[in-house]
DNA sequence: CGGGGTGAGTTCTGAAACAGAACTCAGAGG
DNA sequence: CCTCTGAGTTCTGTTTCAGAACTCACCCCG
């Protein structure tokens, strides 16, 4: 069997390997990335409140930080000139993964070991904890995993997710 | 400063440290893990066929997905008698993950270094690519990143995400 | 009935990532 | 002068990762 005579339009969720995400996961697929980009969600900005909030090692903490800021996630602002010190943010790239964060957050509340916690993160405006879904903008609504059908164009192996169970405004 | 003085409510988005999606990270937080996932999403369950789509080393795939099988996100069942010969798919909870998925493509798609990819997804009844949107039951509305904010009871140290600018509908 | 092929792993390597404690270095501040 | 703070580096080990080769059971083929 040819190994690549299907790597055309590689990047689509159903080419063959890891294509898409796998650059996005070598920058924040470890487990330390997510939680400084949510520590950075919560306001924490500095190199040693990073590093207590979270319980990373220094070293870590440091070279983490470097690659988040490499590649856009971060910047790294001056807070004070006279000691020059600096402090880390987020960049709008980096607000932009709050969606995953949320999804990791809310998947844990559901299905993690410990019966974790109550609201995690709240509509500004009225403070309700939030859902999340997605959304269809052709059929104007929103629906579950299980709606959801990758698209795969080099074998026929599309198959739908789950059992069929199609359900509109997520619970 | 008192190092734990507030951790009555841990797994709290807010907490101090780790907490909520730490464990959930122990289980699916490396760079396999997802891809091993989304693999199963695509409908590859077999072991071979696994490695060779992935790239993944054999040891570790047997690793993560003995991982995976006793967190309950995939399950071993047997496809043939025989030779006795298993396959992994993926338990509701495993299917549960796809939010985490999308949002990842999602984020390659808009900021990934590789200008990525078409389609990813597509709403199973009309084919449209999904979009991905936190949603709110008490305004009935979906809104993008930039209204959310995290709540923090301990310190007073909840503050908004963004610079305030909420888009309704995400586009 | 013996060879080849397949599927699902294991057993070696050696390289990289991780964790933790201790150390540097510069500028306050008393 | 001594000490403290903030932001790191350097030094140890321990775990995890990656890759190639190897096992083991079973089926199919001639």
């Amino acid at each position: 069997m040819g190994e690549d005579q299907s790597l055309r339009h590689d990047g689509l969720m159903a080419t063959r390997g890891a294509s898409p995400i796998d650059d996005t996961l070598r920058i924040i697929g470890d487990r330390w990335s997510i939680l400084i980009v949510r520590a950075g969600l919560r306001g924490i900005r500095r190199f040693d409140d990073l590093c207590s909030d979270l319980g990373i090692a220094r070293p870590i903490l440091t070279e983490r930080l470097r690659r988040l800021v490499a590649h856009g996630v971060m910047e790294k602002v001056p807070y004070s000139e006279h000691p020059r010190r600096y402090e880390y943010r987020l960049t709008d790239a980096g607000i932009a993964l709050s969606p995953v964060l949320v999804a990791l957050v809310r998947w844990t509340e559901e299905y993690g070991s410990s019966e974790a916690t109550g609201a995690a993160l709240v509509h500004a405006p009225c403070g309700t904890e939030l859902e999340q879904a997605f959304w269809c903008r052709t059929c104007g609504t929103t629906f579950g995993p299980h709606a959801i059908r990758g698209v795969n164009r080099d074998h026929e192996d599309h198959d739908d997710i789950g059992a069929g169970a199609s359900s509109d405004t997520p619970t």
